[in-house]
Formats: C-alpha cells, structure tokens, sequence
RNA sequence: GGUGGCGUGGCCGAGAGGCGAGGCAACGGCCUGCAAAGCCGUCUACACGGGUUCAAAUCCCGUCGCCACCUCCA
C-alpha cells in the first residue's frame, strides 16, 4: 500500500509520490528561539518525527530533512532587549535549549538545520527575483523595507482559501510605504534603536529579514525549486506558509507539493502559551517525567487532533509505556540476547518483515499513529497471553521474532524502550549499577531464603525496604526480578 | 465578518454507512504465602433535533456548545 498524507492545501488525502523515486525532500517549520520550548512548541517535532522514520524505515525512502531556524525577528529582538542581551545570545541560546529538548525527546537531528541569518544573500536573491517580476517593491517612503505585492499575485491566499478583501491588514511593517495594507515585509529596513548586529547591508539598504522570507530562501537552497514534503504547526498556515508559497511561486519556484501541519497540545481546551500562563516547558517536566514516557504522549494521538493535556495524563501515558516495556522485558528474558544485539537485529530486518499489515496500514493512512498503537498493544495482549498459557516451554525462535517486530514497531514510533537515546537503561552496564545489582541480588537472595522458611514477615520486610528505595519487586517462576522505579513522578 | 477544525463510554483517544480500535481508571475473577506483573470478564459510547437508507457515530439539513487562524505564534 502507498503512503496517505492529508495534503492541507488540497484539504484532501492523497498518495504521496515524491519528485524524484526514491528520495523525499522536507522542509518544516518550528524550532522557536525565543524563549524556552514548552511541550506544545515540541510536538511538531515528534510528529514530523514519526514521518520521517516512516518513510526512512517503512518506504526505504532517503529523506532530506531541513529544519530552519528563524533566528532573528521582532520578537527575538524585543524579548533580548528586555532581558538585557545581545540578540544573538539570546536566540542562540534558545536554540540549543530547545536542540537538547528535542534530542532529550528521541527527536532524530535534521539533516540540515540552516538559519535565517546565514542566508542573508539568498534572501536578496529572492526579493531580486520577485523585484524584477513585479510582485515586489522597495517602500515608497524610504524606509529601507521590501514589501511583497500581494495584488499582483492573483493566486495569494489559495493555501488558506481566503481572499483578499476578507483579510485584515498586515502589521509588521509600517503602512505608510505600503501599496495595499495586507502586503508584508520581505525584508525590513533597520531602524533607529535598533541593534547594529540586525542589519546586514544590501541593496535596499541596511536591513533584516522579514519573517517569511528565510524558509523560502533555505528550502529552496537545500531542497530545490520544488520540492515534497513542507510541514508545520496548524498555527503557520496564514500567515507564515501562505505568504512562502505566495513569493516562491511569485518568483517562479515550484515550491512545496504536500503541506502537513499537526495540531495543538491544549490546556483545559486553550492552546497551551506561555501568555496564558499554562505552557510546560519540557525540561521542567523531565525533572520528574521520564523523557520516554514525554514523547509517548506526545505522539501517541493523530497529529492533526488537538491533545488535551491534563492532571494524569502523563501517569496514563507512563501505565501505556510500562506495560510494552514490561512485555519487551519478559521477551528479553525469554530470547537471552543483549539489548544492543536486538536492536540490530530488529533494525535490520526489512521492512515487508518488520511490520505486521495492520501496522503498514495504518501508517500509511496519513500516519495513525493510534491505529499501530493499537497493532503494538494487541502484539502485547497476544503474547503475554501466550506466555501465561505455557510459561515454561515457549518458542524460542517465535519469541524472538514478535520482539524483532515489537521492537520495529516502537523504533518508527520513537518510543523503542531499548533505544541508547533514552540512557540505555535496560542492561546498559555502568560501574554504579554494576554495584547496586549485586547489592540488590544480596537482598533478594536473603528474602528467598525467608520465603523458603515461610518467614513472610521477614520476606515482605526486605521487599518494603528495597521498595521504599525505588526498587521494584515482581516474582516470577524463575525467581525475583527487580527494576529501577522511573516513574513519571519522583518515587520518594 | 472571513477561513479551518472539534463535540465518541468515568478519563484519554482511533474510526467515517453494516463487523464492540486501543490505552488508562474502576469493579469481579484467575494466578500469588501476600503482593506486583500478566490473563479473563464487566462497564455496549458517539452534542441535540430532523432527514436519506434495508442499515447512520459515520451521509444530508438544522440547532447548540467549544477551539484555532485572519500578519508574534508549534
């Protein structure tokens, strides 16, 4: 079955034929430099996430993926100038924080992550392309801005279905040099106060960048004058994707073929910002939330339906991740194969092999992801059953292959337990724990001796102390095992 | 005013004309020395009112409620 994308412009699901076989070109759209990111900022990044390992793992396509960073505009630039910083600092700062929330998060890095100041001449490029043509303009009033002419373009506002006399005017430039209120700013002549650092010479005259501007410059850059896949939050439609495609096209680029935009994650049915006071911001939550259990929950909803975010929902999101992880363990010990070996073997198994049908079309069905969830945690259900029904004679070989498949699975998900990205927990090595599992064997092994006795008392007394110190005792036929607590909240 | 979307069981969350998605929680049971984990079972839902159809959560019309975007926005 072919790949299924709701395509936004088209408002319709269609088969995804990239341009040239083989190879998907994406762009998106996102990464915030502004300020701290907050859960909401991040699910765009997941949801582009599962994407790419899609089409990567279950499509064999080679996927280019550019992932701009805006790193200068009027907010970076006030936000800076409150806080006292350069704006320079200030966004870069931001921009690795919000690099190490996605990798925190198992995000796999783009290809290319270009900014929007390293592409100043690019940019010029572009409006020089689009002067030429008519459909830009330098303002009349000699503020050293470049306005795109939304008049002259008859197809503006064909990716939001919105036509010109519906709109409201455009507000980041002054109206004055303006031929029609509703034209934006290309590029932005500097202006008094404002830092020497934000401008860069050009032809109009010292300046920055318009918002906008800089995505069309880079995806067409590393991407190409048309190129597959351009994907963003719902929020970026009008006017950010409207106005790239508007002056891409203008000058005469192909552009985008398919638009995806996720949706929000919501608090008591807002969008989640800071200015309302309700954002999580994502290193503050993985203090005490598991980074893994974090992006389940992120990606565990279709990513064009908004996410309700509330009280319990990252406890229910940590039962969901428990129980697969509790299930790849039982395998783990039935199979007898380090993790590292596993994950190779599950990595290289190709793709007819690796997913089960049910788990191909729901991916393919413009990626619902609650549809393989479901195809995962039947996988679960199945085998656990299956255990329980013969626990000491199961199928070795039958075994190994469900979590070759299992694993797989949660590998394009992202949530693959056995994944290093997430601190390589299960049977990863370390000096520490090395220490602490014999430590933990010692204990373990007095309370087998009590229970041999019959002495409860003294048997459930050494599981209550080991439990009080975040170790986990469950009995099995082959004796105790015992797991670390990484709960979503801190155990003590 | 314009554009897009949503309303599904206690909660989260898929589905989009006929076959009980799935997860969480709760309750009952199996297993266990007791637990934990796991398994089995119970809770038969689609905002409301009409209509189309042999059949509607799904299509059509209307009503109500909610959200997002309309030049800062994931």
């Amino acid at each position: 079955m072919t790949l299924r994308l709701y395509d936004t412009a088209s408002r319709e699901q269609r088969p995804f034929e990239p341009l040239e076989p083989g190879r998907v070109g994406m762009y998106i759209c996102g990464l915030t430099t502004q300020g701290s990111p907050h859960i909401g900022h991040v699910r765009f990044a997941v949801a582009f996430d599962v994407l790419r390992r899609w089409l990567e793992r279950g499509h064999g396509y080679q996927v280019t993926l550019v992932r701009n960073v805006t790193d200068i505009d009027d907010k970076i630039l006030a936000k800076a100038a409150e806080a006292g910083e350069p704006w320079w600092a200030w966004s870069y700062q931001h921009e690795r924080e919000t690099t190490r929330a996605l990798e925190l998060l198992g995000v796999l890095p783009p290809t290319y992550e270009p900014r929007a100041t390293g592409h100043i001449t690019e940019q010029v490029e572009l409006i020089d392309a689009l002067v030429e043509r008519g459909h830009a303009y330098a303002a009349e009033d000699g503020s050293g801005d470049v306005y795109f002419d939304v008049r002259s373009w008859p197809s503006y506002g064909e990716l939001t279905r919105q036509r010109l006399e519906d709109m409201e005017p455009a507000t980041d430039a002054d109206p004055r040099g303006k031929r029609d209120p509703r034209d934006f700013a290309l590029w932005k002549g500097s202006k008094a106060g404002e830092p020497e650092t934000a401008s860069w010479p050009t032809p109009y005259g010292r300046g920055r960048p318009g918002w906008h501007l800089e995505c069309s410059a880079m995806a067409r850059k590393y991407l190409g004058d048309a190129f597959d896949i351009h994907g963003g939050g719902v929020d970026l439609r009008f006017p950010h994707h409207e106005n790239e495609q508007a002056q891409s096209r203008a000058a005469g680029l192909d552009f985008a073929g398919t638009w995806l935009h996720n949706a929000w994650v919501t608090v008591r049915g807002s969008k989640m910002g800071k200015s309302l006071g309700n954002a999580l911001a994502v290193t503050e939550l993985t203090r005490t939330v598991r980074p893994l259990v974090l992006r389940h929950y992120l990606g565990a909803a279709h990513y064009r339906s908004t996410i309700e975010y509330g009280e319990g929902s990252l406890d229910e999101a940590l039962a969901a991740v428990e129980r697969i992880e509790g299930y790849v363990e039982r395998l783990q010990e039935v199979v007898g194969e380090p993790a590292d070996e596993l994950l190779a073997a599950s990595r290289a198994l190709p793709a007819e092999q690796a997913f089960p049908v049910a788990f191909r079309d729901a991916l393919d069905d413009d990626l619902n992801v609650p549809g393989a969830l479901a195809v995962v945690f039947g996988v679960v259900r199945e085998g656990n059953r299956a255990m329980d029904a013969r626990p000491d004679g199961v199928d070795q070989g039958a075994a190994r292959h469900t979590l070759l498949q299992l694993l797989a699975m949660l590998d394009v998900l992202g949530t693959n337990p056995l994944d290093p990205a997430w601190g390589g927990a299960a049977g990863g090595g370390g000096r520490a724990e090395e220490v602490l599992g014999a430590l933990v064997q010692e204990r373990l092994a007095a309370r087998a001796a009590a229970r041999a006795e019959k002495d409860f008392a003294t048997a459930d007394a050494i599981r209550d102390q080991l439990t009080a110190l975040g170790v986990v005792i469950e009995d099995t036929p082959a004796g105790a095992r015992w797991t670390l607590l990484r709960g979503t909240r801190r155990a003590l």
